[in-house]
DNA sequence: GTCTATAGATAGATAGAC
DNA sequence: GTCTATCTATCTATAGAC
């Protein structure tokens, strides 16, 4: 792997472990075995280098979910293949980490693909449910739109609440009860 | 109000906006109006001065929380009101934004008050859908503790999903859509 | 209690040699 | 392309005057 290359994962893991504004341009040469004269040769700063590293993140975010919309089975069993992924719950999302950073929300640049990554999930989720509505599958009283939006919701807050219990468990309880719900909405 | 008090308040609003490693003490000095001396006369440094903003912080979740919870009403109502309360989507929770610190959960003192804060609500509202299961107001199918775990998480989560679209109108949908989900296990 | 002065370390970036 | 040297500003804290 090249310098450039070894520059952004090594940015994506550290913008996954502490930020953008936790995260120096010392840290990523550091742990990516690159010099000042690497980093700056490649990218225009930390800036350009997260952009890079963001990026990567909302798209892998977009390949897994798609993956999983798109698989076999039931629009419920599909949806549940989604929420039950093994996940670093302690990590947290690597996306959805960044809307709580000032630095990543206060440029435009930055920010775009994360707006983009979860209008993309929650829209593409919506889709399924009003598909599992339209086969008769989930209950006509369901609202697609705010449904998956609050799907993703319990897993971006199931992380949250993962990390401040210091414990996964709490994670797979947020999806168990987000499942649970659902599964009366079943026909 | 006294300068340990503008420190103590400062420092909640800057820990809300920038987090603990995007504050630091010269921010704080500054919108205080206090300066070097009176900040590590009346702390011990940044960190004693974040463990009490955060102290305070977590002792407001409970309780507005609290009151809600006992309020009058049907159990559904009484969530609905604390679900529906009117937050800054857009700011995000004060206390569950602290989970994505690196910093803050590295140390033990300033993680405590978050771990207890969750614990406290999570297991508050279990003890309420439980009562309204008892009351057979809510399905007995309902498991209160991952239900419970799983509203807190579509807050949280509705956070994250509303700073990403930049809309505080998505938080509002998550919370539409955990309610008419939840809508379905009433009996 | 509060202020100013000071200090070593790091942040983020540029310059220029190779 | 990559390295080392250098630079200004900021970070976090301590010292000591008032």
């Amino acid at each position: 792997m090249d310098k450039r290359e070894q520059l952004i994962e090594s940015t994506r893991e550290l913008l996954w472990e502490r930020g953008y504004v936790g995260t120096s341009p010392k840290a990523i040469q550091e742990r990516s075995g690159a010099g000042q004269g690497s980093m700056y040769h490649h990218f225009q700063g930390k800036s350009g280098l997260a952009l890079a590293a963001i990026g990567r993140n909302a798209d892998d975010l977009r390949a897994r979910a798609e993956a999983e919309f798109t698989g076999s089975g039931t629009v419920v069993e599909r949806i549940t293949v989604y929420l039950r992924r093994e996940r670093d719950a302690l990590k947290g999302c690597p996306v959805g980490k960044l809307t709580q950073d000032p630095d990543v929300m206060a440029d435009a640049d930055l920010r775009k693909p994360v707006e983009e990554a979860f209008g993309w999930v929650t829209g593409r989720l919506a889709e399924l449910l009003e598909e599992g509505r339209e086969k008769g599958e989930l209950d006509a009283s369901l609202d697609p739109l705010a449904t998956a939006i609050a799907l993703v919701a319990v897993l971006q807050g199931g992380y949250v609440l993962a990390r401040a219990a210091g414990s996964p468990d709490v994670f797979a309880k947020a999806v168990d009860g987000a499942l649970g719900l659902l599964a009366t909405k079943e026909n």
